[in-house]
DNA sequence: AATCACCCTATCCCGAAGGATAGGTTTCGC
DNA sequence: GCGAAACCTATCCTTCGGGATAGGGTGATT
């Protein structure tokens, strides 16, 4: 009988989830809403067979919570739980240790394997059936690029951006279209509100 | 024994939430994906006693899936369920006539208690419980300012902006300065990226 | 030496954005 | 009824944004 820990801050998904997994036999689950109270958990009960862990949880700071939570669980698996998909964010996860990247998007019969996957000391990454994510490879932009989108970002105007970075006016347009076409965006706003999306800026 | 019809695209959402509705004795539950499978399920199997209903979801537009949905089941209760929590749009689910608002942040024992009670033919809302986007001021801005404001966010020009909102283009243009000024934004984008630091949009 | 990727500049053009001013209409509270 | 607030429209004007085209300049790689 494995032990699982279910940690989310969205008391409907953690308290449904765990309980799915029970009524699946999967063996004994407990839950946590946050950071703190996993890290609690694990040291007052001992490691736990495997962890999932929404990225989205107070205390999380990003990949440093799974971090924190890999080392207290004694390099049994743990693996990030996601709603929001994203290629950079399952690689670096995968990188740092995860044992896994459950996108919240999977079945739960895929669910069910990929616990049953990850307990026995497997990677589950479905990467392939990633919905197409907006991922943004680094180096697409160039170091002049990202200057001006910041600039962008700031509410700035080309003649600004221009005089901050000591250019001629029509350098920045040419810097704005090119990578306004590299980001798929529409125009400026559009690609601040992207480079936004995609922590560039 | 009650038949509860649960629609959201979140497949691991979707399934678990049903497995558990249906291991507490709620009844029978249909899930559909989107809302175009749960206009065919409903117009096949006939109303349901309850259904929930994602806000985001394939084919919702908003509240317009929800009236269309709440035609189809012929005047039985239709609830809105969603991660996202927002004052004004629990409001305005309940003034389109939704049995209720479900955030996902319930607990699973309360969220037995709602489906009971909409089933009763009770309005579920638990305002009191939001904890309060933190939405900074929140009559800062009108409705039509937040319109435009979405739209600029989108990338859209003050054309497509009117044309979604059949408003004419210089009255966008009204709203654009009043708003960027109320902001304190030097242009459109800048009042983009503000409105996303403050989390208006 | 050739090529590539990035960088910078220039000129011309058109449409969009932004501002000022001046009205009009609803709707709501007093 | 009155005023206030939010909304909508109009005209006129200036500036900015965005695109096309056409160059020339680096440094690194091959």
């Amino acid at each position: 009988m494995s032990r699982i820990l279910v940690a989310d801050d969205h008391d409907l998904v953690r308290e449904t989830l765990a309980a799915y997994l029970v009524a699946e036999g999967m063996g004994e689950v407990c839950v946590g809403s946050d950071v703190a109270e996993t890290l609690a958990l694990i040291a007052s009960t001992g490691p736990f067979d495997l962890a999932l862990l929404d990225y989205n949880m107070p205390g999380m700071e990003g990949l440093a919570g799974l971090s924190r939570v890999m080392a207290a669980n004694l390099g049994r698996p743990v693996a990030l739980i996601s709603g929001s998909i994203s290629i950079e964010l399952a690689e670096q996860a995968l990188e740092a240790g995860a044992a896994g990247f459950v996108p919240k998007t999977l079945g739960s019969k895929s669910l069910v394997a990929a616990v049953r996957c990850m307990i026995g000391g497997e990677i589950f990454a479905p990467l392939t059936l990633i919905p197409k994510p907006v991922t943004a490879q680094e180096g697409l932009l160039s170091p002049r690029e990202l200057d001006v989108l910041r600039g962008i970002g700031a509410g700035k105007s080309n003649k600004e951006i221009a005089r901050d970075h000591d250019l001629q006016e029509v350098t920045v347009k040419l810097h704005v279209k090119t990578m306004s076409r590299k980001l798929g965006a529409k125009n400026r706003t559009h690609a601040a509100m992207i480079a936004r999306d995609r922590k560039l800026i």
